[in-house]
DNA sequence: GTCTATAATTCGATAGAC
DNA sequence: GTCTATCGAATTATAGAC
């Protein structure tokens, strides 16, 4: 039993800022509460990440690079299909990534979830650090939308994508609270929840 | 051109209040950020409100007031008639105050709206000291809700309101960058929005 | 009621020893 | 890489004169 390596000196201070940030806002934690839950040193984030904000994007960007990945990777396996895919398919790939994250991996999970609504609703300077590592993703659904339902002007396509990000994100954050991932299998229970939202969210994208 | 009445002054404590907690958060806007604004003393603050958190209470409540106290009075007219109301005349009393009351009074109208976000969705202890008021209505409407559609459970129905709570404030939120209010009728416009987002919503909370 | 002055903390960031 | 010590600035809140 060493001393702790520079990887997990690093990943102790993500996690920890994680939970905070996620918990108590960018503005309401504090590096010395970071510090002192990741039982590390007060220069060390600074010797690891510079900043206080540049901590904040290290930890979106933790959470962002799968679910983006993940998001792309389904877009594109529709992408390849020789027919126009379905609004249900493609509000499928767009909303089953983050669920599937959030839920596969407890116990960091909820608070991944946790974090992400924070990263959509705080403000300055947390939104304009947050988007880029989200933009990808929704600029690239919000194209084939365009494609797939060309009645409907770009501006309000953008409209309703942005409604469906808010739903997702709602329940992304109030899902810790929800009884799910206890016991139940997992891919139940989000095959459960994105079958749910994409029903509730299809006509009204479509109309 | 006397000095300021103590209502003068209490009242521009409350609008810059509000303008900055809109616009930074609370953990991100300060007292002295907040008298520097409303031109008034930092000993005036605790004077009239005692401190940083009964100042914001303050504000919620003036913001949150006519809007519920429009949607109890719709609910109201609703639950008069002998017919059990639609699941779309539910929605539109829920939606619609909101909507009017940041719509028909610029230039604090964007700004109620974008402090009802802050409200929704910042850390403790913002949710704690907002969510009261507004809870009163929202109680009533899933009351209502679950009389008009036996056939699903409550916590459905929560889940459900929920989800159009979300999608309200990120209207609200986005308003205030969208065109409206510049020039057309006020009136035309909560309309139209309202009509479209109902649209959206019912279909969803029916199936 | 309004003001000045200040107490008492807490913050992010850095310098420099080891 | 890790630590102690500390700087400079900002914070909420209060005491007390007018």
């Amino acid at each position: 039993m060493g001393k702790n390596s520079s990887a997990d000196t690093k990943e102790q201070i993500l996690n920890a800022a994680e939970r905070l940030f996620a918990s108590l806002g960018f503005a309401g934690t504090s590096l010395r509460a970071v510090i002192r839950e990741a039982d590390v040193n007060l220069a060390a984030i600074h010797y690891y990440f510079g900043s206080k904000e540049e901590l904040f994007v290290a930890v979106v960007r933790r959470v962002a690079a799968p679910i983006v990945g993940r998001q792309l990777q389904r877009l594109a396996i529709l992408e390849e299909s020789d027919n126009l895919p379905s609004v249900a398919e493609i509000l499928e790939a767009f909303i089953a990534p983050p669920l599937e994250v959030v839920l596969e991996r407890p116990p960091l999970g909820p608070i991944h979830a946790q974090f992400i609504g924070r990263c959509r609703a705080e403000p300055y300077p947390v939104q304009k650090l947050a988007e880029p590592e989200f933009a990808r993703s929704q600029q690239r659904f919000l194209y084939i939308l365009t494609k797939v339902l060309p009645n409907q002007s770009p501006t309000e396509l953008r409209w309703k994508l942005d409604l469906v990000v808010a739903m997702l994100v709602r329940i992304l954050n109030q899902m810790e609270q929800l009884e799910m991932l206890n016991e139940k299998s997992c891919v139940e229970e989000i095959e459960n929840i994105v079958e749910r939202l994409v029903i509730f969210i299809t006509v009204g994208i479509s109309a």
